[in-house]
RNA sequence: GCGAAGGUGGCGGAAUUGGUAGACGCACUGGAUUUAGGUUCCAGCGCCGCAAGGCAUGGGGGUUCGAGUCCCUUCCUUCGCACCA
């Protein structure tokens, strides 16, 4: 064995083993637990980051150490190859946006395997190849046939100058991000997925998901926004016609005191007025243009304007005017709400901007009401008043009376309402899957055959920015109708890349399938699980590959499998610190923590930092998430290059556990570095020797250990201590202090088993022997290649078998027995001293030692002892 | 505003059921090795105190023999959602 440990050549030598052996090959073996393994894909946007480092190292690790455990695993890759930012590049660089992104899945490819991951690469896919692609064109006709998907107009974001749609992170400040336009709003045609029929089964389904965080599932619940309300109907005539405006509420206690109604700019009453008013007309028209992005709209002012209708309250007939507001979203519920400014701060604020009438109609237990200024409990449930024959009701009993009255007049109902819309997935982009439609002038919107599947994408086009190039392809755009044969039109909109994402995991089970979208093996493989991501996913994402498997469990392509992901975990973000400088100007320059030096004083304490390269001090701005703009990423590469793939790993491990945040160190990142050395370098000096009495130790018939010396016994039992921690460590993923096990566990290996002429030579080799052998097995998941040419090196291999495969070692409950305990002393409550008891010691008998221990008397001396606490095996308190 | 998570040494973080707070690592201090720097090794390291001891898990209160852990209250931070009627 070499002294000095060189990872790059331990690390080259791991991989071209696991490359000859095929050891990451995933077979269905129905004899076998399986389980699923998978970290999200990555998009390739030209190298890996840290967050996929630290993702995939997770997910590497629980592989492996289910492995271990006899599990049957799978762990793929693949890459989410679609999307806006290779059109971007395109842009910048001229190049066709399929070679910028086989190119980035090149390197990328490479990096994920110099970091040794299990992967088995015969399943990799990729989204942006037909073979993946086609059977989202497949899916989505026979969605369309269900109804489950349909075509209506959306609004997007439309950039006059360039014209061309906008995504929304291309809008800024309500500005096109390139030219710089004021974004329009645009009503176009769109397909739209109906998941909002499956929104009672994504709600009430989350409370079996019990694998998945708290917060994921009620963010998740949140955004479906399940509402219990009133439908209420207000009538109106329109030229001699009866008519009637919906509105819907939750409030429909309050209805007493509605002075008003608001219908959204959109709405088909805002649109009629709208006819003969040409202020109203502009107001309509400037609500329209601007952001489409919600948390925008809710910056905005409260502004409306009547629009000279008036309907009838549907209880007292009372003439009500309509007006239009700018706060009314025409998506939710029916487009308009009843003003009921008394108890509705949006309401209110309206109210009085417009002198209109506020009614108050519910007494929150007797709280003072004026009309002049808001206050948060005019929003509260309480008492109708004011309100006639409802009066004294509580917020239940109004409703259920109200909605009664109601529905005897045919004018309104109890209502659920979602918050949840249908999925539009039409994106007038060049780089995704085209949507297959043709448009034929005699026949409409028809659908693709499905042996003409797939719509093939060329891959050689060049976006502009200027509109989507495909329309401009006649060899794409050109094609003859289906149904009629005549020259009709391909639909040149592209589906929105969360379609990819939303069933990659059931293609892996069987991604060489080229007749079905999956077959048979993937009822063996699904659910995954273990699923593992960042939390920017925790919604759309996680929410359409539900829907999505659900979807096909009803179309019949898979069965037994109503969740795609049956644990999740969210691994936090990686931070490092920002540091900078501000010149005389203002101006702002961000330095990399790489070329900063700390300065400490002599208490440990950060007293200052310096540019390394003049000297001169720097700002620190606290901790941030890796970014460009702060320039404060670290390039992984250089990681790995500088100290090998183990210490990147071991790193990211140790550093936190995988929910949380995670700073970057540099000398956190030595420390790491300087463990795996010490770890070679006692493998070398020590472990061979070991080693040849390993079998009989470890793996041989089971030594008496009893009747060794107690600085041998005291060895084993510190390090089966470690490995018990570190196997409860794994089993509830956390993995920092698995890391910490193990370096208790070289701890106690480097302080060595007891001298020459205690306990027989033998049993100390034996007691170092299973001591290496046990800590290689743990420490294996996380840092598997130094592990791997240890156990390969130290003679394990060649009589265990591969360490990939080798038993998890097994805790000797025996060896964590002591004849004698330390126990710890309080008076009062508090530490006072500890004392040494046997094992056997009864509870009378420490009880007496204890009250006879010196540390003891000092405190109870002249005081009366009023009680005694004894915790078997841990302390004793004395209370005076 | 609503929802969720979290406040523990100079720092990252441990503490499985309420039972020795600060594991493990980093930084720092002293010493050894080295021509020196680095590396490596040994020792120390929550705060105050010469010591005995006292004080410490954001603040305040409570339950308990005993609270980082349970309850109430308050402050702060981070994240998510946000005109949802």
């Amino acid at each position: 064995m070499h002294p000095q440990y060189d990872p790059e050549k331990v690390e080259r030598e791991a991989h071209q083993h696991w490359e000859r052996t095929g050891a990451f090959r995933a077979v269905e073996d129905p004899a076998r637990p399986k389980f699923y393994c998978l970290s999200m894909f990555p998009y390739p946007s030209g190298k890996l980051h840290m967050g996929h480092v630290r993702n995939y190292t997770i997910g590497d690790v629980m592989t492996r150490f289910h492995r271990m455990r006899g599990h049957n695993v799978m762990q793929p890759m693949g890459w989410d190859a679609f999307g806006l930012p290779a059109e971007n590049a395109a842009m910048a660089n001229g190049v066709p946006p399929a070679e910028w992104t086989y190119r980035n899945i090149d390197y990328m490819r490479s990096q994920l395997k110099k970091l040794g991951f299990a992967i088995d690469w015969g399943r990799e896919l990729f989204t942006c190849r037909p073979d993946y692609y086609r059977w989202n064109q497949w899916l989505f006709l026979r969605m369309l046939e269900k109804g489950l998907v349909y075509k209506k107009t959306g609004t997007v974001n439309w950039d006059p100058v360039d014209q061309t749609v906008l995504a929304n992170e291309q809008v800024i400040d309500g500005r096109g991000w390139r030219t710089g336009a004021v974004v329009e709003k645009r009503e176009i045609p769109m397909y739209y997925m109906r998941i909002t029929a499956y929104a009672e089964e994504l709600l009430s389904a989350l409370d079996s998901l019990t694998g998945w965080p708290e917060r994921v599932k009620t963010m998740q619940a949140n955004w479906i926004g399940k509402s219990h309300g009133v439908n209420i109907a207000f009538p109106y005539e329109l030229a001699g016609e009866k008519k009637l405006l919906r509105v819907f509420t939750t409030r429909a206690d309050t209805l007493m005191g509605a002075t008003f109604c608001a219908v959204a700019a959109e709405h088909p009453l805002a649109a009629h007025a709208a006819r003969s008013d040409r202020k109203l007309a502009a107001f309509v028209d400037e609500c329209k243009h601007g952001s489409v992005m919600e948390a925008d709209l809710a910056q905005l002012d409260k502004k409306g304007m009547p629009t000279g209708l008036f309907v009838s309250h549907p209880i007292t007939g009372e003439n009500i005017e309509v007006w239009v507001g700018n706060y009314v979203l025409m998506a939710y519920g029916e487009g308009a709400v009843m003003g009921v400014p008394g108890h509705d701060e949006r309401d209110f604020a309206f109210a009085r901007k417009y002198g209109l009438r506020i009614k108050p109609v519910i007494d929150v237990e007797g709280r003072p009401y004026s009309t002049d200024t808001w206050q948060p409990w005019y929003a509260d449930y309480g008492k109708c008043v004011n309100s006639g024959r409802y009066d004294g009701l509580d917020y239940q009993g109004a409703v259920e009376a109200i909605a009664a009255d109601l529905k005897k007049k045919n004018l309104g109902d109890k209502q659920v309402t979602w918050r949840l819309r249908d999925w539009g997935i039409s994106r007038q982009r060049y780089w995704g899957t085209p949507i297959p439609i043709i448009h034929c002038q005699g026949c409409g919107d028809v659908p693709v055959p499905d042996d003409q599947l797939p719509v093939v994408l060329p891959e050689n086009l060049v976006p502009d920015g200027t509109g989507n190039p495909l329309a401009r392809t006649p060899s794409f755009l050109n094609c003859k109708c289906p149904k009629c044969g005549k020259a009709a039109r391909r639909e040149t909109d592209t589906m929105d890349t969360f379609v990819d994402s939303s069933w990659y995991y059931l293609r892996f089970a069987c991604p060489d399938q080229s007749k079905a979208m999956v077959d048979e093996r993937a009822k063996y493989w699904m659910a995954v699980d273990q699923y593992i991501g960042g939390i920017e996913h925790a919604i759309l994402h996680l929410l359409y590959s539900r829907f999505w498997t659900k979807v096909m469990r009803d179309l019949g392509l898979i069965s037994g499998v109503d969740e795609p992901f049956t644990r999740l975990l969210t691994q936090g973000m990686v931070l490092n610190e920002i540091f900078y400088r501000k010149s005389a100007e203002g101006r702002i320059t961000y330095y990399n923590p790489a070329d900063v030096d700390l300065k400490h004083d002599d208490k440990g304490q950060r007293s200052g930092a310096i540019l390394k390269s003049d000297g001169q001090p720097v700002e620190s701005d606290g901790i941030g998430t890796m970014s460009k703009s702060k320039n404060n990423g670290v390039d992984p590469q250089d990681l790995i290059d500088r100290y090998g793939a183990d210490t990147a790993r071991l790193f990211m491990m140790f550093a936190s556990p995988p929910e949380q945040t995670l700073e970057w160190s540099d000398s956190g990142v030595e420390g790491g570095s300087r463990f795996l050395r010490r770890l070679w370098l006692f493998a070398a000096n020590n472990g061979k020797s070991a080693a040849d009495h390993v079998f009989n130790a470890a793996f041989g018939p089971v030594k008496d250990w009893t009747r060794e010396a107690p600085q041998v016994r005291e060895f084993r039992r510190s390090i089966h201590l470690a490995l018990k921690q570190a196997s409860y460590d794994y089993e509830r993923m956390q993995y920092n202090t698995v890391v910490s096990a193990c370096m208790k566990m070289l701890n106690t290996l480097e302080g060595g088993a007891g001298g020459a002429g205690i306990g027989s030579v033998n049993a100390v080799d034996q007691a170092v022997a299973e001591g290496v052998s046990i800590l290689l097995r743990v420490l294996y998941p996380i840092t598997p290649h130094i592990t791997y040419a240890l156990w390969r090196d130290l003679g394990y291999a060649t009589k265990l078998g591969d360490l990939l495969d080798a038993p998890w070692p097994v805790v000797d409950e025996a060896a964590l027995d002591q004849d004698e305990i330390e126990l710890v002393l309080q008076v009062n409550g508090k530490l006072r001293g500890h004392m040494r008891a046997p094992k056997s010691a009864g509870r009378e008998q420490i009880e007496s030692l204890a009250l006879a221990h010196e540390a003891v008397t000092r405190f109870t001396e002249g005081h009366s002892v009023k009680k005694v606490v004894v915790v078997p095996g841990r302390l004793v308190n004395v209370v005076v």
